[in-house]
DNA sequence: ATTTAAAGATTACATGTGTAAACAAAAAGT
DNA sequence: ACTTTTTGTTTACACATGTAATCTTTAAAT
């Protein structure tokens, strides 16, 4: 499975946002919140290509990248990974951790019951 | 804050189960899953100390470990940070993940309901 | 007392990561 | 045509991490 680091993380949810893109507007995007030089991006956008996370085309001498993988499939790869290390693959620990600390705000809970009906729903007949 | 690296939060969760811990126990704990060398597991121990995460106390030439930080404490953090990354700070999409690809079972479910009723017991005087 | 074993301290070393600058090639401007 | 700019490629470098081996000190065994 391929591997992100943080840093090559925020730049594929940039590229996951809007594809395909060219590193321009890959730097564009990623302005503001940490800020990298271009050359630092695009030391990423190298990284992540050799990591098979990116393939890309020419254009010109520009390339317009686009992801091999999916946001989906590595996030949720990401989070059962994260449940199994921190609490043993169970996720309510998880959600109670937040609810204790008071993390959990009332719209939360809307969201979570609604997850929970769309669950029992599509498991009606069991 | 302090930092744990995969292993050495391994460690750690072997130090948080049952402390003050010699080393020769905490080896003995993570004998199995891993098979690190007594050596990687005393660098590590070694590590830990140095970021602040454990203190020790000598038993003649042995030392007695116990973690500086809580667990509780630690897990929350780390949990808010990867909920942050990986879904803009909100909990609920991240059990909707896995909801969606058949991660959760029954018992989990009940347990939820279980953190929301509970929760919703406490904020009952909003 | 001398040898051996055990505990921790120090050193090692490859790979990953954050952070970029230097370099090369090609396109654009003049 | 020549210079400048832009785009990507290559190289750099310090610190983190996984994974130990070697060294040193001290306690145990003989």
């Amino acid at each position: 499975m391929i591997e992100l680091s943080k840093a090559e993380f925020e730049v594929m949810q940039v590229i996951w946002k809007k594809h395909p893109a060219r590193a321009n507007e890959i730097i564009e995007q990623l302005e503001g919140d940490n800020d990298w030089q271009d050359k630092t991006v695009k030391t990423f956008l190298n990284r992540l290509v050799k990591k098979g996370a990116l393939s890309f085309e020419r254009d010109g001498r520009q390339y317009i990248y686009s992801p091999t993988i999916e946001q989906q499939n590595y996030t949720l790869k990401e989070s059962k990974s994260f449940i199994e290390r921190f609490f043993s693959g169970r996720i309510a620990p998880l959600v109670s951790g937040f609810a204790q600390s008071k993390e959990l705000s009332q719209r939360d809970i809307d969201e979570l019951k609604q997850v929970i009906s769309d669950w029992e729903q599509s498991n009606k007949d069991k």
